[in-house]
DNA sequence: TTGACATATTCCTATATCGTGATATGTTTC
DNA sequence: GAAACATATCACGATATAGGAATATGTCAA
């Protein structure tokens, strides 16, 4: 079997990191633009730019609605929720991670300050 | 060009949807468990762990340690930290969003009070 | 209708998977 | 040092990309 098709969910998508730019550039725009927008932000070839947005429809990260000819696309906030949601659940251990990095780093300032004490009575 | 590798940043990595239920293990294991523990909590063939793991750890998401013969992985909370801290960067998003669907539900709710009342009238 | 503009789709190729099964590496114990 | 155990790695096959170039579709304006 090969890898999940990057239409297969939020986290597919973004693991391209120009899905990433791409709702960056989006997000710049007050979450709302239409196609000639981006391509003139991201400067990438039109085509790339749609294929990309074509993905990220397909997750629901993004919407489209058509007004004459362009194509507005909105983020789909709702969606990054999602990951949002997921990746929180982790929180205690980075928590926990930078509880113990403190600790360590003032129990090691303490021997510092010891020590230096220890070499200033010589 | 191909799709970018799976061990290039962590959003590569936990695209795998059995990448992050290897996460979740650990998670369930408080964050550090042996191999073993991890093959016969999730079910796997013992190969397609360590080759998660492998993932994992070129990325920063889990570290090891050698323990005799076993191999102690740990979740490494600051690396997703990251991908919560881009994903947070949207929050506005989704809350706009919250708060637009809520202001049109009350709307709806409204307007149905007020046609169910016309309906009265007549 | 024709042309100009905006956007989507198709075809192509190189590449990096993922799962499976077999095997290699490393460690402990007797 | 041989056996038992824990873990990593290799070889292989099917597949889904991402970018580039060319082209198709759709819409407005004169």
């Amino acid at each position: 079997m090969a890898r999940s098709p990057t239409n297969s969910d939020a986290f597919a998508a973004i693991a391209e990191p120009r899905r990433r730019e791409l709702l960056g550039a989006l997000a710049r725009g007050d979450g709302e633009r239409d196609v000639s927008w981006l391509v003139a932000d991201l400067g990438w070839p039109q085509p790339q730019v749609s294929k990309h947005l074509a993905v990220l429809r397909q997750v629901g990260l993004v919407t489209v609605a058509r007004s004459g000819k362009r194509r507005m696309y909105s983020l789909n906030g709702l969606k990054l929720r999602e990951v949002h949601d997921w990746v929180k659940t982790y929180e205690r251990f980075w928590d926990h991670q930078l509880r113990r990095i403190k600790e360590r780093a003032e129990r090691v300032e303490r021997r510092g300050r010891e020590a230096t004490d220890t070499d200033r009575q010589h």
